[in-house]
RNA sequence: CCCGCCUUAGCUCAAUUUGGCAGAGCGUUGGACUGUAGAUCCAAAUGUUGCUGGUUCAAGUCCGGCAGGCGGGACCA
């Protein structure tokens, strides 16, 4: 495959890359590094799907797959105790490799390298050429909003910053809501002599109750290793107004769901309804925002389709 | 180190001057209405009142101690 095809594979689904050019570059090295953070989590879902399901695609194209279990980061963001933390970050590692990234992907602790002099060395010289302001407003889509925000908060986007230049980072992935961050790292990783990675930033997902984003601590998600009788309650109870393509989690769980994966959707759909449709995905907004698709029945295709696309998922989980 | 204020349902807060059955809104759950969800309407559930000792027939309320939070002050050779 050359060059100009990889690209297009990897920009397919993302918001944006900062930038092409720079990724064309790392195209060329022998096993350039892809990364993602984590802050260990009670579930993992759809969300972080998005981002493994890249740094998967991303791992087929060559790269090398680093995936930082942050545990400190989850800690300085209030999420609990770090034995607590670290618990989840070993059923998260699970979870992840049950997705189906290759026993090539290294899963790393944060603690294991964010207390080394080297890197608390950066972390200071980062605080130098940070402003509070800036630190704490990249951490604005991040940061679990506190009447009594910790000077944690302002540290967590430094480190963010620091793993990228000690895990010899060359693309950084994450969702949207990590872009600000991302940026501080553009910027500041120069200044310390470090080069700084491509960023690339992929859609957030809307909560299944229509919330801005599909979160663990609102239980607003589709876990991937939810239960068949889980899945359809939970998508059956989702926020999904008729005709409306914007802002609704099911349509986007087909986009970013089921047609990467296949060109048509089946509608199972009772004879008085109209019968069993299969739409691609142009067709799909077509007929649902035309109202011809009820919302009832997208439901139903979604949560057989979600059913079957984790059912590998659920296997290994049981079986490892 | 000193002083003041705060801590009540998952969340935000009520519970007056003067101690008298711990409440509301939001959220949650369930029903009604929709061939989904939401909206709307109806209904329900939920408490170690931060912890602890005391006063009292009776304490969220008064007194003491402790913890956590917030604000201020002091110290600055």
């Amino acid at each position: 495959m050359d060059i100009k095809a990889k690209l297009d594979l990897i920009e397919k689904g993302t918001l944006e890359m900062i930038n092409t050019e720079e990724l064309e570059e790392k195209l060329k090295k022998e096993k350039a590094v892809a990364y993602t953070g984590y802050e260990p989590s009670g579930k993992i879902h759809l969300g972080h799907t998005i981002t493994v399901m890249k740094l998967k695609q991303m791992q087929d194209l060559g790269f090398k797959i680093k995936i930082l279990l942050a545990d400190y980061h989850a800690y300085l963001n209030g999420k609990g105790t770090i034995e607590e933390i670290e618990e989840t970050a070993k059923y998260n590692e699970k979870c992840f490799k049950a997705l189906g990234l290759s026993d090539d992907t290294d899963f790393v602790l944060g603690s294991t390298f964010q207390t080394k002099p080297e890197y608390t060395d950066e972390v200071y010289k980062l605080a130098t050429l940070t402003t509070i302001v800036r630190a704490k407003r990249s951490m604005d889509q991040v940061s679990r909003h506190s009447e009594h925000p910790k000077v944690a908060n302002v540290i967590y986007p430094l480190m963010q910053v620091a793993d990228m230049s000690s895990l010899e980072v060359d693309v950084a992935l994450g969702g949207m809501e990590q872009r600000k961050i991302q940026v501080l790292a553009r910027e500041n990783l120069p200044k310390i002599d470090k080069e700084a990675p491509v960023c690339i930033h992929t859609p957030l997902l809307h909560g299944l109750d229509g919330d801005e984003k599909m979160s663990s601590s609102k239980g607003n998600f589709i876990a991937i290793d939810d239960e068949e009788s889980e899945i359809k309650t939970k998508i059956n109870k989702s926020f999904c107004p008729m005709k409306e393509i914007e802002g609704n989690p099911i349509i986007e769980i087909a986009t970013h769901f089921v047609f990467p994966n296949q060109a048509k959707l089946l509608i199972e759909r009772p004879e008085k309804f109209g019968g069993n449709l299969e739409l691609s995905e142009k067709e799909l907004i077509e007929t649902y925002s035309s109202g011809e698709l009820h919302p009832m029945d997208l439901k139903n295709a979604i949560a057989t389709f979600l059913i079957d696309y984790l059912a590998k998922v659920r296997d290994y989980m049981t079986n490892n």
